[in-house]
Parts: structure tokens; C-alpha cells; sequence
DNA sequence: CCAGCTTATGTAAGCGCTTACAGAAAGGCA
DNA sequence: TGCCTTTCTGTAAGCGCTTACATAAGCTGG
């Protein structure tokens, strides 16, 4: 940290501009020279200062990465997806959570002078940064989210999953249902699931809201729901968080899941695999979501493309034992 | 991005000088400039780039966090912790993942030059660019490793528990033990546990090795444990992943838990919490450890403290289903 | 040996910002 | 009004690095 270029280049004879020829391989150098100037390297213990490159560069070789809050599982398993790869392409990843914290404007605004490009999990960048980020041309990866002009999207496919989701369970003979965790606003990924869920079932089901999408809001939501007199025979839930709260209230309500209730989930945490019964869910491709987001703002840093795209990856049912009893059931 | 103090100065019909005294409130300035200073700010919607200002400063506002893997919750909950306190303090967190990755030490020595320190891992980082990091003055909090010289440390209490643990599945009345997850290095977590456990159990329990501290490598060695003519009554895991791992493979060989066989994890992650039977498990302050790690760096960079310390943070005994029958057992 | 071309190297100008220090301006008091 | 003190402002020098462009050095062919 203390040795600069200058005192290589005195300790080697040469100048500051054929040491960094010689350490970034930018022009040609005489065998001899680069000699010389690797030594003087070596026995200073020279790194270049990432201030001094990334600023005479004009660039940060950083990512950044907005999202609510780290204890859902979901958040985690995309930021690993995106931090490979964002490692990979010789990227930094700054991180910043949201959730709870005042001046979020200032703090995304501090985030985006240190980095390249953003990706930004749904709206918790304000919109009106979000609108001049857009304007200013950086480079945006939005992760579930609904297109935006002037900025990438990327998420998983809601709708059709629900659909099949919904249809599988009235294979099973339910006929009276609820979803538990309303969406909060319009388009986002829990609407496009209602929608969904919604769209097969009708008036069958009812939207039951949480305060968040947590284990302990599901719990209170599905006790509070199970003790009314008109029971659902099926709870689809917005994500496994709120489900695994929901087998929860029914496991202390004594209702035997699923002979008495089914309940199913949607992300495929690790958590809803290990719950007994194991918890029926849409399986999101959480890791791949992050890496191809990582991908896509490189792709929007380097210029390699300069059209906003708007991509759905593809989601998948996986049936366990919450929703029901199958002839060949895989027993994790 | 594009618009830099000079153009704001000459604006507002000041110096550069003035301008930064202004924004950063570092020296008089009259109402009337101050003023016309904040007007053109606005006018041009300027932002201090973060390169100039740290190159300048000579200081970065960020902190690093070198980890294996973010795959185990373990890992984002002691993050999450960190990143709260770090943000609050006002710095970014980089991160970077350095499992299956080559070229670790360029990787952390890269991010080294981003930060103003670094919380490590364990033994994530390569000793001898650790040695160098030190030697350098470079501020450094590790986290659950051995103390060292130079450094914080900062771990959570392994013995007392893994004893206490101990103690309460002979209370149980096991009598034949083994421990599931062998230590990789010594006076490492989960080396500490093993001592914990054995100094109590003596010759009654063995270590059998994992792979890795995985559910999969944990379910693989369980099975092959459980199927041997010589079964123990109780295995005691190295961490919660590994005995979720060994739940699996109860439940595969048909063993009813606790009733036929015991299993203890460590960490109290939520999925041994959502598991059934609920997991016995030993609760780490994994947020604490994480916002305690970020003060303790913070008060290494500011200089309020230059003599390392070494902690050591209270874990807890967390009874559930999966040891035994309690008489006054919680439902979850 | 000379000319022309290629390779190698150094100088100077930035990249964007902070601030020590010198000088100017303003205010207060005798 | 003059002097002294305080407040305000600007200039210049960095912080550490990259690189365009000019020049020097080296090599090859006639």
C-alpha cells in the first residue's frame, strides 16, 4: 500500500509508463527492461493501487448488487449464482441491503459511484434513482421485476407454474382453497403467481395477506386462517417461507398435513425439503438467475450489447408429500 | 457520472475549494456562496465521484469479507449481521466467494486494495498473503479461527456447548456415540466441538469423516454408519447440514428418530428448525458474530484501537425432538 | 554505410477530488 | 480612520495510475 510506481520505476532506471507497460502488458518492453522491472516488483512488493487504476481507468471493475434483506434463502442462492460469475469476468461485487434502512437513496446513489453496473432485486431501489441511474446510462439488471425501459429484466416464469400448480392440486380433489400471502403490488412475482393460482381455480380461492413473506407472518396468517369455521382443504402459498409457516400453525392445530390440509410453497429452499412432510413447491433457478444476471450487465458494461433485454427463466413443480400422497413419490 | 466539481465551480462562480468546503463542510462559506454552490449542485445533479474522493481522502469507506461459500446459511446469517453494522458505519462490503475458485491469493490481494480491511473466514484467505496483509498494517477480523497474531479473532464458544450436549444425551441414557463430520484441522470449530464431545463420551464415541460439511456428504456417511452391524444410539453432527444429512438417511433406513436412533446438529439454521423431528442443535449468534466482527474492524481502521483481541462469543444449548422426549418440549 | 521501418522508452497531461497555506475581505474596537 | 482579528476564498500541490504522442534506439536490406 505504501509503494508506489514512482519508487519502482527509480529502484529499476526506467520510467513509471514502461513499469506499467510491464505490468499490464499494454506495450512492448525489452527482455532486459522487463527484467529489471520485475525485480524491483518483487523486492518492493509492488501491487498497484485499485484507486489510482480504476480512476486514471475510469473504471471500477465492480458490480453492485441491491437487494431487501439477506435472511431469505432466495436472495442468497442469486447472489452466489451472481458473485461466481461477477468473480469469474474479474468483477468485484459490492453488496448493499435495504431493508429497514433510512436515506436508501443516498446509500444506492453512494453504491453506483463505485461500481460499473447494478442489479437491483425488484424495487428496492427508489423509482426516481432508478430513473435517473436510467437516464445517466448505467448499466441496470433488474431481478424480479416487470420490463423497464431502458434497463434489463430477468426473472422466473410465475404464471404458468401456478397454473400447473393449481391443476395438480385439483387432481388431488381440493375444491376450496386459499393463497396465503396477498401480493403486495401489481406485477410483481406474488401477483403473477395469484394470477396464476387465480386463474384455474376462480372463485375457489381467496387471497389471505401476510404482513411479510416470512415464517412467522405465515404462521400467524394460516393459524388465524385454519381456526375460521370454513376451513381451505389446500393453502398455496407465495413462497416456502410463508409455507413452512403455515405447516407450523397446522402441525400445532393438530391438522394432519396433508390428510387434513395440504400446503405447498413455491422457490424450493433448502428448508422445504427437510420439513416433514416435505413442502410441494415451484423450484426457482435461483443460482442460475444471479449468473445470468451478472452475465447480462457485463455484457451492458463492456458494450457487447446496448439494447435492454427482458428474459423469463424457466421454473419447475416439484411434487413432494405436503400436497398429497403420489404412487411414485420421491422420498426427499 | 460525467459531471465533475470543476464544472459546478465554475457555475457557481467559485472556486473548486469551495465547492468541496461546501458539500463536505470542512470550512466557512459564507450563506450567500454556500447558495449558489448548492444551487448549481442541483442544477447539474453532481455527485462526488467516489474514486476522486477516496484517492484523495486516501481511504476507501468499504470493508472486504473473504468467505468459502454462501451456500450454507451459517455463512449469509453472520453476513447479514456484518453488513448491517458496516452500512450503519457508514462503508460498502465487498464480498468474494474463494471456494473452487484458483488464483485465490490474486483475488484477495485484488480486494484488499479495494477495502480499508477485511474480515476473514476461517482460513480462507492463503497464510502467507494473510502474513503479508498483517505485516502491512492492514486492519483484519477473523472469524472462527485460532487467534492470531496481528489480528482480531472473533469466534463462538465451541467446548462448554459440545460438553453440554454431551452431558444432556447421557442424561438421555445413550450409551454409544458417534460423531459425524471429523475435524479437518486442528483447533478449528468443529475440531473444538469434537473435543468438547469426547472429553465427556470418551472411548464411547467415534469420529466418522464427511466429505465435506454437506447434507449430501453428511446423508452418504450416516448411511453407510447406520447400516454397519455396530449402530450407535446417538450421533452428534459436526454442524446442522450434516445432521439434516444424517435425518435422511434415518428416514431412508427406516429409523424412527429419536425413538430408534438420536441426532444432534450445530448452528440452528432454519432448516433444522423446520425439519421433523425438530433438530437438537447448539444456537450460534451468527448475526452478532457478524455485527460484532464489523465494529471490531471498524475500531482497527479508525485507529480507536491498534492492540488485537481476541473474543469469544456464548453459543446455546437448543433441546428439540430429535435427542429425546422432553417433558416440557417446545412445539418448533 | 545509410535509409527506412519497427521496437522501445520517456514526458506530459489527465482521471476527480481534497486541503494546506497564503492572501483577501469583512467586522469590531479604540 | 486605522489596526487587529476573524472569516472567507483561491491557488497549487498532491493522492496513484494510465497512456497519447514524440523521440530514441535497434534492426534489416540495399
Amino acid at each position: 500500500m505504501d509503494v508506489t510506481i514512482y519508487e519502482v520505476a527509480r529502484r529499476a532506471g526506467v520510467s513509471i509508463a514502461t513499469v506499467s507497460r510491464t505490468l499490464r502488458g499494454t506495450g512492448p518492453v525489452a527482455p532486459k527492461t522487463r527484467e529489471k522491472v520485475l525485480k524491483a516488483v518483487e523486492e518492493l512488493r509492488f501491487t498497484p493501487s485499485r484507486l489510482g487504476v480504476s480512476l486514471a481507468e475510469g473504471r471500477h471493475a465492480a458490480n453492485g448488487i441491491v437487494f431487501p434483506n439477506l435472511s431469505g434463502p432466495y436472495y442468497t442462492e442469486v447472489l452466489l449464482g451472481y458473485e461466481e460469475v461477477a468473480s469469474e469476468l474479474g468483477r468485484s461485487v459490492v453488496i448493499l441491503s435495504t431493508k429497514g434502512r433510512t436515506r436508501v437513496h443516498d446509500l444506492v446513489k453512494d453504491l453506483a459511484g463505485r461500481v460499473d453496473g447494478l442489479m437491483v432485486f425488484g424495487h428496492t431501489a427508489p423509482d426516481d434513482l432508478v430513473a435517473e441511474l436510467v437516464r445517466m446510462g448505467m448499466p441496470l439488471v433488474f431481478v424480479s421485476r416487470e420490463p423497464l425501459a431502458g434497463a434489463d429484466t430477468l426473472r422466473s416464469e410465475n404464471t404458468e407454474s401456478a397454473r400447473a400448480l393449481a391443476r395438480h392440486l385439483l387432481e388431488h380433489g381440493y375444491r376450496r382453497f386459499a393463497f396465503l400471502g396477498a401480493p403486495i403490488a401489481t406485477g410483481d412475482d406474488v401477483d403473477e403467481r395469484w394470477q396464476g393460482v387465480r386463474s384455474v381455480l376462480g372463485g375457489a380461492i381467496e387471497a389471505v395477506p401476510t404482513e411479510h413473506y416470512t415464517v412467522e407472518c405465515g404462521y400467524q396468517a394460516a393459524r388465524t386462517l385454519l381456526r375460521a369455521p370454513a376451513r381451505p382443504q389446500a393453502i398455496v402459498c407465495s413462497d416456502d417461507e410463508v409455507a413452512l409457516g403455515a405447516l407450523l400453525a397446522a402441525e400445532e392445530l393438530g391438522l394432519a398435513v396433508p390428510d387434513e390440509l395440504a400446503v405447498t410453497g413455491w422457490d424450493d429452499i433448502m428448508a422445504a425439503r427437510h420439513a416433514r412432510p416435505a413442502l410441494t413447491t415451484i423450484r426457482q433457478p435461483m443460482r442460475e438467475l444471479g449468473a445470468r444476471a451478472a452475465r447480462a450487465l457485463d455484457e451492458l458494461i463492456t458494450g457487447a450489447r446496448d439494447t435492454p433485454r427482458h428474459l423469463v427463466l424457466t421454473t419447475e413443480l416439484v411434487l413432494r408429500a405436503s400436497c398429497g400422497h403420489h404412487p411414485q413419490e420421491e422420498p426427499r
